[in-house]
DNA sequence: AGTATATAGTTGATTATATCAACTAATGGG
DNA sequence: CCCATTAGTTGATATAATCAACTATATACT
């Protein structure tokens, strides 16, 4: 890298990423992708999750969201259940085989953290994360 | 934003960055994506540029390069020439009309740069873009 | 020189991702 | 009850990414 500016570093970043996240994904599991398991990780994170609560926080179309999840459904890691409150909303949870999956998943993850962060301190990376995390806020501001 | 995972951070402004960037720039200009403009900047900011060295650049896939360079040659944003000493190598560089709207796409970009950065200090940003930077050749020494 | 190997780039075919628009069904307010 | 709103689904399409096969030039080797 002989880029320093700011654009260039995301920019490869993201692309860098993705990638690495999709190797480490796709060498253990099957046909799953980064958006997938960002999903995973939501409907893990988040009780009473639904498909609305995915794409505000992703940001991506409602469509792609809609598909993803029926694969996720198809693949029997989650289940969906509609609101007894509200029928319009499906509530949306790990079955055991996708908790197992996740914890699988989230090793791999953890691994590709570790060799992203080689060479970087506690506090770097930390203050990496809050900067990228004020980021993320200012672009929300920006798009919706 | 309740994530502190650094994945989660990543992903996240992966996506919103390109969203972002890529809102900015079709407002102005034509057809042109976030790796187009990427490639301009790499072409602008490289003497002796090749097809090859954008590919090792941005880690994309030499088809979608050659793709890629092929529309802003349509585009009559960049020309190719063959380097006298190596005829398979294609030099690509600006056309005035390319140097014009890269110019213009920088002012672009650094008001997405600007807004971004609301709210952070020129420290914060720098260590940001350092500790990317680290990631990135991290992510590097892994992939290839 | 003559053959083999490597490199730069191109192209076709395919797949993966993303987006838009139109739709159904349930909800809540008047 | 009617209307506007919200959650989710689906079809069609566009965009981006990837793989594999190919051409042409260059380099190495004997």
């Amino acid at each position: 890298m002989s880029q320093t500016s700011l654009s260039s570093a995301l920019f490869t970043l993201a692309q860098s990423y993705r990638v690495t996240v999709r190797n480490a994904i796709n060498a253990n599991e099957l046909g799953l992708n980064a958006l997938h398991v960002r999903c995973l990780h939501i409907i893990a994170e988040t009780n009473h999750c639904t498909a609305n609560h995915i794409v505000a926080k992703t940001g991506r179309d409602k469509a792609q969201i809609a598909r993803l999840i029926k694969e996720l459904l198809k693949l029997a890691l989650i289940t969906k259940c509609a609101d007894e409150n509200d029928k319009r909303c499906l509530i949306l949870s790990l079955t055991e085989q996708g908790s197992a999956l996740f914890s699988r998943l989230e090793v791999a993850e953890q691994e590709v953290d570790k060799a992203l962060c080689q060479g970087l301190t506690e506090q770097q990376i930390s203050e990496f994360i809050s900067t990228a995390t004020i980021m993320i806020e200012n672009i929300n501001r920006i798009d919706r």
